[in-house]
DNA sequence: CTAGAACCTGACGTTAACGTCAGAGGCAAG
DNA sequence: CTTGCCTCTGACGTTAACGTCAGGTTCTAG
């Protein structure tokens, strides 16, 4: 993409980042309070996004939802959108993936229980 | 077990309950708070539990960990002591487990994201 | 020009499973 | 009897990601 074709890229408003990415406005809001997202403002102070926000925004559903803080993700988004890290974030990054992987075994023991439950009730009415 | 053996039981009270399932004294008395355990009491008040105890707390864990809620836990616990379910109760195990599978996949979804990102940032230190 | 949709900044409310503190009793050992 | 640990009730505090409301400004379609 070149630095002309940057410039002409269409801005858009936080409704339709919102609305693309099937969260609320408040939501979006709150991502800049807490410095995932950064918007530039037109001169009347709205908030503007470059497209790509949407995805991003969908990328932090997705972290909030494996139980990462809006605090440890601003901390890694360098790995992403630079590409760098350093020796912590690499630990946090192995950390985060161990809780996950953690956490995914306590869910798939929880499913055995309850499928057992299930099969139980089922074949006793 | 006979009637003699139970009502010989060996009765303890709260701390060891907790210190069992590694949870706090706290975590205990908020769960019959809650509805979810029933103790008996001493003379002087103090809270006294079967051993079976230790078991349920651990399990109440187990399905706190997989997002059911205490409420969720008081109104399927029939469906375990006693076997007896009627038909909202199944379709509330079924929602249960449906949701648990779906966060499962939502868990394992994000941690191939971070496993990429490790793999990468490995490549390039 | 005007109505309505969309946006703004605060700021308080929500939820669940506990943590923590205060003040007061209870229980076994020496 | 007293020391020290355990237990009791009651009540306020915590956390994260928003929801919701108030009161005001801005954009846009007709």
């Amino acid at each position: 993409m070149t630095v002309t074709e940057a410039a002409a890229e269409r801005l858009i408003r936080i409704g339709e980042v919102a609305r693309g990415a099937g969260v609320s406005v408040r939501a979006v809001r709150y991502y800049e309070q807490q410095g995932l997202l950064i918007a530039e403002r037109s001169p009347s102070g709205q908030r503007l996004y470059r497209q790509d926000a949407v995805p991003l925004v969908r990328f932090f559903q997705q972290m909030f939802a494996a139980g990462l803080t809006s605090r440890r993700i601003t901390e890694l988004l360098p790995c992403w959108d630079a590409g760098h890290t350093d020796a912590e974030q690499r630990a946090m990054l192995r950390a985060e993936r161990d809780r996950i992987r953690a956490k995914i075994d306590d869910l798939q023991a929880a499913l055995d229980r309850l499928d057992e439950v299930i099969a139980i009730t089922d074949t006793h009415p």
